[in-house]
DNA sequence: ATTACAATTGAACAATTGCTCAATTGTAAT
DNA sequence: ATTACAATTGAGCAATTGTTCAATTGTAAT
């Protein structure tokens, strides 16, 4: 109605009705799109960003973690907790206490390209 | 594994100097830590991930941008900037549409191995 | 059963984020 | 010069996020 009007204007007519129709073809659903920016926004944040750098080298309990990075259990705790709904560590008990590590590979090659990234 | 059993509790002694070491000489300094953050924050946002996948397939312009996503230009321009700063998209004006398009090519990459995450 | 300590949890708070709205800028046509 | 429209910008607001703090849970040793 309204956009038809304004189809004058811009270039609606050209690029549009083709525009529409890759995009709408391509463009995942919005469920996976949520669940895509939900994953990255695990990769946005420092303290994060941080953690999965010592799990690329060791397998590491949540104490320790919060001692070389120089911050609280309970922080790096709560930061676990979201970096693990992510899938992208897992966890396991001995004793007291909970060792972490990756939960598989992507994690490194999405770090990577993010690293050429800003390497430039 | 020999850390355990050396650990008195947790702990300080034996992970820690050992740790220390790899960490500090992996980590990337927090200046370069800080830009690998900001730059995942792009994709940190379903609003983003709808531009990047638009331009995926074509360079369009802001009008058009906000048409197809349903959304007004202001908003779309004020992500479009986030992106710019970002390196992520570059624009180039024609008359008085700007046109935006993918910067390089890292950002498929990125994207698709997160796509290969969820998938599963 | 009590103590000790690693880890987790939830509430509260400040900081950040994404959108809207109104005003402004850039470009082209009349 | 005026008008029209695409695009950008900044202020303001609600929603979200990351940390702290206090309380709680899980595990092992005494």
């Amino acid at each position: 109605m309204e956009n038809i009007l304004k189809m004058e204007h811009c270039d609606e007519k050209c690029i549009h009705s083709e525009l529409l129709k890759i995009v709408n073809s391509k463009m995942p659903d919005d469920e996976r799109l949520f669940d895509l920016a939900e994953l990255f926004k695990m990769f946005g944040d420092s303290t994060r960003m941080k953690i999965l750098f010592v799990l690329f080298e060791a397998e590491v309990c949540t104490c320790d973690l919060a001692q070389v990075l120089g911050m609280t259990s309970s922080a790096i705790s709560h930061q676990l907790n979201a970096l693990k709904r992510a899938k992208l560590v897992k966890s396991r008990r001995v004793g007291k206490s909970v060792f972490y590590s990756l939960a598989d590979e992507h994690v490194r090659t999405i770090i990577s390209q993010g690293m050429e990234h800003i390497e430039e």
